[in-house]
RNA sequence: CGGGGUAUAGCGCAGUCUGGUAGCGCACUCGCUUUGGGAGCGAGUGGUCGUAAGUUCGAAUCUUACUACCCCGACCA
């Protein structure tokens, strides 16, 4: 890609609206613009690192063994009827008409749509377990969206149900999408922990919240310095109790003493039970041949809010710093002349399309701006690795590696696979 | 929904108190010179001053109402 091409609106300051540091350097580098309060678009440079997280966490369900599925949007009255769920929702459902009066909703959750479906089409315990998914919209009328992408009101996230014979299965796929909540935690590359959670309005027996560590968390979370253990504060609070009082006591584990942690839930994991299916009659015939009600779990990420977390965790007073999984890109090179340096344009290229061929995502500065210019873009976006052509090349056949993370080298231009070697290793 | 704040060019801001017909920096366009840490000179483009009504000879400025957006709280994944 070539940067002059790209639709990049980089911002030298800050819209005064933005508050918290992942929504000032999403709007910076180009990545956002608000539509309205809690609604954005995603422009190129953000979009690119939204699929890669999309894309991570596809794989990994996939590999799971759940199944893709997309759902709509808009949802009849009637389904949410069934389980109480219109009268029990407040305004952060929003209803809407169509043309014939008839009610309907902008989905928050799936749990309907997809019950619905699995009692229709599935008739035998011998179909089960099941595990579905979506990575889809979602729109829930907060009462106040804030930070940016980071609690909007329009988001992408990543829900599945799983519908079982009974609690024991429910128990082996709950625990199976825990694994694979880590996975995709740990191939992105972040820090975070898993804590006991209140289940909330959803409901269901129980349930763990997966939080990315960062200082801009909404969470205050309990982790135990020695151990796995943490826990969401709520829960540990008796009435009238301050957070700062939890600090230094012995973990509830056992292990150690509690600190006290910011963090960003970016996932939830749920054992329903028997909740929506027995209010939507959703059961199956068991080996008796007796109809059997379902067991149902949920399990959600969210993905839009793994982008601006990811953010959150990763950054420096320059700008964002990648985890290299969700780099919008891998490499830029920083040209400095290509307009009128025929000799660096052509290397430029060259090194490009090298480097292109072997599957790495690159974007070519050649813009008329100076190395100042180019470079602070760069860091603004966070793309790990810079190459930079310019004055050493057209003098010694040379070009400098920037990292990101502050490591530099020189090299001579024909040793690409140094170059790989030194992003590789970082 | 309660409390606080903001609204003037794409972004950051001044001008409002004390009314006189809109300005600065960056960005953008053209030319020339530059090009290894946000370049220089020159010439330009862009604004119904959030909306509506009122006061006035005259309103960005005063009055009233409304709207949007942000922050804190309550709520929530």
């Amino acid at each position: 890609m070539l940067f002059s091409k790209l639709l990049l609106p980089t911002l030298k300051d800050a819209p005064q609206e933005a508050e918290v540091v992942s929504h000032k350097l999403m709007l910076r580098s180009g990545m956002i613009r608000k539509v309205a309060s809690g609604i954005y678009t995603w422009l190129p440079l953000g979009l690119k690192v939204l699929k890669k997280v999309e894309n991570i966490v596809r794989e990994e369900m996939d590999n799971s063994g759940a199944q893709e599925v997309f759902m709509p949007m808009v949802q009849p009255r009637e389904l949410w009827e069934e389980t109480k769920r219109w009268e029990k929702m407040g305004p952060e459902l929003l209803r809407i008409k169509d043309r014939h009066d008839r009610d309907f909703c902008l989905g928050p959750t799936h749990e309907e749509v997809i019950t619905d479906i699995i009692r229709d089409n599935v008739k035998s315990y011998r179909e089960l377990p099941l595990n579905i998914y979506q990575i889809q919209t979602k729109f829930r009328d907060e009462v106040r969206p804030r930070y940016g992408i980071m609690r909007g009101r329009e988001f992408l996230m990543k829900d599945s149900y799983s519908f079982n014979i009974d609690e024991e299965s429910l128990q082996e796929t709950y625990l199976i999408m825990r694994e694979t909540y880590k996975k995709v935690l740990e191939r992105i590359g972040l820090e975070y922990k898993i804590s006991a959670a209140d289940s909330g309005a959803i409901g269901g027996d129980s349930s763990e919240e997966f939080h990315v560590l960062a200082e801009n968390g909404e969470d205050t979370i309990a982790i135990s310095d020695s151990s796995e253990f943490a826990i969401n504060t709520e829960l540990l609070l008796k009435d009238g109790e301050d957070i700062s009082t939890l600090e230094g006591k012995p973990s509830p584990d056992g292990n150690g003493t509690i600190q006290i942690k910011k963090g960003i839930e970016v996932g939830h994991i749920f054992k329903l039970g028997k909740l929506y299916a027995e209010s939507m009659k959703a059961s199956v015939l068991n080996s008796d041949g007796n109809a059997s009600t379902l067991f149902m779990g949920c399990y959600g990420i969210g993905v839009s809010r793994l982008v601006a977390a990811a953010i959150e965790q990763n950054h420096d007073e320059k700008g964002i710093v990648w985890p290299h999984s969700i780099a919008p890109f891998d490499i830029n090179i920083i040209s400095i002349g290509y307009d009128k340096n025929k000799d660096i344009a052509k290397a430029s290229t060259d090194l490009y399309k090298e480097l292109s061929e072997m599957n790495y995502s690159v974007l070519l500065d050649d813009r008329k701006d100076g190395y100042g210019v180019k470079i602070k873009d760069s860091e603004l976006i966070g793309i790990p690795l810079n190459i930079v052509i310019g004055k050493k090349f057209t003098e010694d056949n040379e070009v400098e590696l920037i990292g990101r993370n502050g490591e530099t080298s020189t090299n001579p231009i024909t040793e690409i696979k140094t170059i790989l070697d030194f992003f590789k290793n970082k």
